[in-house]
DNA sequence: TGTTAACGGTTGAATTTGTAACTAACAAGA
DNA sequence: TCTTGTTAGTTACAAATTCAACCGTTAACA
């Protein structure tokens, strides 16, 4: 399905990446979206809250490669929802910790679940060497070494 | 390094997609918007135009699944730069065909050689054959076969 | 024909994102 | 102490995207 010049945009890795991941989000984005009303940095910042506990939004930011504006207003919007709690370190008044609240952390593993299933029915797809061996590329090509 | 839960996020398909696309479009986008300050949707239509030719908006929004207004849009400011002209299709007086000019034609060719020397070491970075198993997943994960 | 629905495309308002300037708190050196 | 610089986070404003309503044209069909 190349054009007449030779070059097939539906295999430029850019381009395919970004239907690729637009497509994936999609789906995902309909059950948090649904259930709570969620955007994509709000569950994001959930999640890194659920999974990894207490985080500054600088830290969150450090591993989601998220710009500081976008995770301020996540957790504006998530602290409305009471769905985390702020505390400013006393160590370091400039940083805020934050955690989610129980209501939070139900979302949070409700929506983990959801992640989990979807997760595997898309590696089901393909053989699975071939959806590791898509992981550890998509790793690679998301460049950037874990900040942890 | 996933946490204590036992829910990776950086495993996450959809999760790992994103990360993935953003920093490959990132370094895409360093070069048509610095050389013809485009936007993504815009140097979207114009390698489509490139491409195939003479096409409709509603034709490259079922190829690039890209809303209408997003191209009305990008035609618009494509058309302001001289880069495409539209023309009536006496047909359908409904549908608009659109063109590329020779200055469009020609930063087409100028950043589809962006485009090859990008996705070329992009693909370098993995073995042949697993760089040609990248792309086909990422086909199946885009899903919607080509609506050629 | 006349009426109604569907299609291709545009526009305006609301939402979301990006950019830059800003506040407040800490840190280092004179 | 008094700068000066840096960091954590917020806010204001501009740019981009989404959503819904819209216009003109074509299609369906009584």
């Amino acid at each position: 399905m190349d054009g007449k010049d030779g070059f097939d945009l539906q295999e430029f890795l850019p381009y395919l990446l970004n239907q690729a991941a637009e497509e994936a989000s999609l789906a995902f984005q309909r059950h948090y979206k649904a259930r709570y009303g969620m955007l994509r940095t709000e569950w994001r910042v959930l999640f890194h809250l659920g999974i990894y506990g207490r985080m500054t939004a600088g830290g969150i930011g450090a591993r989601a490669r998220m710009h500081k504006t976008k995770i301020s207003r996540a957790v504006a919007r998530l602290e409305a929802r009471r769905f985390l709690t702020r505390c400013a370190d006393p160590a370091d008044r400039r940083r805020e910790v934050l955690e989610l609240t129980p209501a939070g952390q139900a979302a949070y593993r409700d929506l983990r679940e959801v992640a989990r299933d979807y997760d595997a029915a898309l590696a089901a797809r393909f053989d699975p060497e071939d959806a590791a061996a898509l992981r550890r590329m998509l790793r690679a090509l998301a460049g950037g070494d874990d900040p942890g």
